[in-house]
DNA sequence: GAGTTTGAAACT
DNA sequence: CAGTTTCAAACTC
């Protein structure tokens, strides 16, 4: 583990060509001029934004608990932004990283002083950069330090905070806390929390471009610090991917923060960590006091539940506290169910991720964001399924707007009603999205929920020793026109398929029961369904022509169908097709969980990140040169090895250190017969993807 | 809201 | 792997 927290060699930081790239970046220019540091610094400076990049992934990952934590006391979070400096700082400043030099930076952090000049720098960059182009980069330095072990990072954020947090974040005195209690009272907090996750629906419309901009900054600065983290070859992984997921929320956060906080401000508490970007002050404004203050407190939440791994076992003084909070933490990054996994994705409440959110407004304007086109979860049919199911085919658009926002709170926080199975098995949507249950759910002797963390832990385990894909999405969008072994199933426009199939004997697949017309997908080879009338594709579509030589006739379905999905697409008249239609394809990515077992993770494409680029999809070489030598080894078409993930596929492999998600974001035309992949494929590499539950 | 239907998940 | 049971969501009334 120690060795996952080591800085990489500086020869793994010697710039690569992505790293050149990103050294051209107007971010890293930026860096570079505003920094006294050096070159060979800003490379140490790269190298530990690497580790808070990848926001990316995070960003796409948020969950439910994720973001109802992410309420949770600011001092909380800045909690985990001191505790992992420890590290950085031992790990940056010295090679051999040790854990004594980790415990006595421990030490030097435990001050509520930091150092001064430090502060200084960054707060007095703060004070400079008026706008948000320039906050980033000044964002991203929060997590570069010098080598020397400087806090240079420690930033604005500390400042504003310390008094506040400074007694009670790190009072040894908290070291005697009874666990229990205070897991109980973690879990306390993240039921209120979710429970905000409601309130926040009515504060979203205002902070709805907020998020969206967060969203696409925070993106990008995923992407260039993931492409940098490629020169790391992935050692840092750890550190760097838990801090983008947290990184996301905290962005995500902000507007109903700010909502907090403004509230704070007035009743004269100074916990606000964000609101002194308030009382009128522009949005830039705003935004500079988000990413300054959000953003390098959330980089350190990861740490700090990386570190409780390591320290788990022997700091049996760590502040209690320090633990219930890092250890929850630690569930997020750990497990791809709680907190990180995609099957969540779809239900996290509108703006708890800035895709939900500033997708979700588009999709409200029935537009189809480009840098989220193609991408498909596993509940992300859930919504347009529902919304856009049989029945609603002769709604009005009203209604199907209606009905889309009753859908959205419904799926906005999943929920169950389990009664049997105590909410830990499949059966429980809850618990196989990869979430807690909370409140709303209606279920009986559930076992699903933070203070039974074990116990999900483990049930989890097992399931996924029974199964590895038991949590991985179930519909994953394949690339169009990429062979794979399941034949040639993916040549149908509509490529996404159900992972396992259904089994339909008497919906004929017409109906939610089946899963793969809730997923709003097509059956395939894989369905073992009878009399299948799937609107979306039906499994004999392609069956009996793709086995021989009719590889024609099957053409022909699909295009057939592809037109059905053109005039859909263009109409939105049948909610059916809408599903596999671009509005749906917003999501970031899916997740191939067996990938993960055979494959490398990567990521491919952010999509935010050549955003600009979308429009014109012939033009990805601006993107794709700097992931091009990423992709060595990748197949450009994802895994050919491995059925209906290929492109556009999130894998993940919670064992192995390197590992890369990759997802490639098709370039959707509406109005196409045929989802257009994009080439453009960005890979992220050292971004846990979907941790295991097993223990490490 | 209660009861039924359905098919996935779990079990054998 | 197949058959059966269990389960909870989807659906119907």
């Amino acid at each position: 583990m120690e060795k996952k927290m080591d800085t990489p060699d500086k020869t793994q930081i010697t710039p690569t060509s992505n790293l050149c790239k990103f050294e051209d970046s107007p971010v890293s220019k930026y860096i570079d001029s505003l920094s006294p540091i050096e070159l060979a610094k800003s490379r140490q400076t790269d190298n530990g934004f690497s580790s808070l990049a990848f926001l990316s992934p995070s960003s796409l990952f948020p969950s439910p608990q994720i973001t109802c934590h992410r309420e949770s006391r600011f001092s909380v979070k800045r909690h985990h932004f001191l505790e992992p400096l420890n590290s950085r700082v031992a790990r940056s400043g010295h090679e051999s990283n040790t854990s004594e030099e980790a415990s006595k930076v421990d030490e030097h952090l435990g001050c509520p002083n930091n150092d001064s000049s430090s502060k200084e720098t960054s707060s007095d960059q703060v004070d400079e950069q008026p706008n948000l182009a320039t906050d980033l980069p000044r964002t991203l330095k929060y997590d570069c330090r010098s080598p020397d072990g400087d806090f240079e990072p420690c930033d604005e954020i500390l400042k504003k905070t310390n008094v506040e947090v400074a007694g009670q974040e790190r009072s040894p005195f908290q070291c005697n806390r009874d666990k229990w209690e205070e897991r109980q009272q973690s879990f306390q907090n993240e039921r209120n929390l979710r429970k905000i996750c409601g309130i926040k629906r009515s504060e979203e419309s205002a902070g709805s471009d907020w998020v969206a901009v967060l969203s696409d900054v925070a993106d990008m600065l995923t992407m260039n610090s993931s492409i940098i983290h490629e020169n790391t070859d992935g050692q840092d992984w750890r550190t760097t991917n838990p801090g983008t997921t947290s990184f996301i929320s905290n962005i995500l956060q902000f507007p109903l923060d700010k909502a907090n906080n403004s509230e704070n401000a007035e009743s004269g508490d100074p916990s606000g960590s964000c609101k002194q970007s308030e009382s009128g002050e522009p949005v830039m404004d705003q935004m500079h006091g988000i990413l300054s203050t959000c953003l390098p407190d959330e980089l350190v939440v990861n740490d700090s539940g990386l570190k409780k791994d390591d320290k788990e076992g022997n700091c049996n003084q760590s502040n209690h506290q320090q633990f219930s909070i890092r250890r929850r933490c630690l569930v997020f990054e750990k497990s791809p169910g709680f907190g990180l996994h995609l099957n969540s994705l779809p239900n996290i409440p509108k703006g708890q991720s800035p895709l939900s959110k500033s997708t979700l407004s588009s999709m409200n304007r029935g537009e189809v964001p480009d840098d989220n086109k193609g991408v498909v979860t596993e509940n992300s049919y859930e919504m347009p399924a529902t919304f856009g199911g049989n029945e609603a085919d002769h709604n009005s658009p009203e209604k199907k707007r209606q009905k889309f926002e009753l859908v959205e709170e419904s799926v906005a926080c999943k929920r169950c009603n389990c009664k049997r199975s105590k909410c830990l098995k499949l059966y429980c949507d809850c618990f196989a999205a990869g979430l807690y249950c909370i409140e709303p759910c209606s279920c009986q002797d559930c076992f699903n929920k933070p203070i039974h963390e074990n116990v999900v832990l483990e049930t989890r385990r097992q399931i996924e020793s029974r199964n590895p894909l038991a949590f991985a999405p179930k519909v994953i969008r394949t690339t169009n026109g990429v062979s794979d072994s399941m034949g040639d199933i993916n040549k149908t426009p509509a490529s996404a398929r159900h992972k396992r199939g259904c089994n339909c004997k008497r919906s004929s697949c017409l109906k939610k029961y089946c899963e793969c017309f809730q997923a709003g997908v097509g059956c395939s080879l894989s369905c073992r369904c009878e009399g299948c009338k799937n609107s979306f594709g039906r499994k004999d579509g392609c069956e009996s022509e793709s086995d021989g030589d009719n590889l024609e006739a099957c053409e022909k379905n699909a295009s057939e169908k592809s037109s059905h999905d053109t005039v859909i697409s263009k109409g939105q008249e049948h909610p059916n097709l809408s599903v596999p239609s671009p509005d749906i394809s917003r999501l970031p990515f899916a997740y191939t969980g067996k990938l993960a077992a055979f494959f490398p993770h990567s990521i491919k494409s952010s999509p935010q990140l050549c955003s600009t680029q979308e429009q014109g999809s012939s033009d990805t070489s601006s993107c794709k040169p700097k992931l091009e030598s990423n992709l060595d080894g990748i197949p450009e078409n994802g895994t050919p090895e491995i059925p209906k993930h290929k492109c556009f596929t999130l894998v993940s492999n919670p064992t192995s250190p390197n590992c890369k998600r990759v997802f490639s974001t098709p370039n959707h035309d509406s109005t196409s017969s045929s989802t257009k992949w994009c080439s453009r494929k960005l890979i992220l590499r050292s971004v846990p993807s979907f941790p295991s539950f097993s223990p490490l």
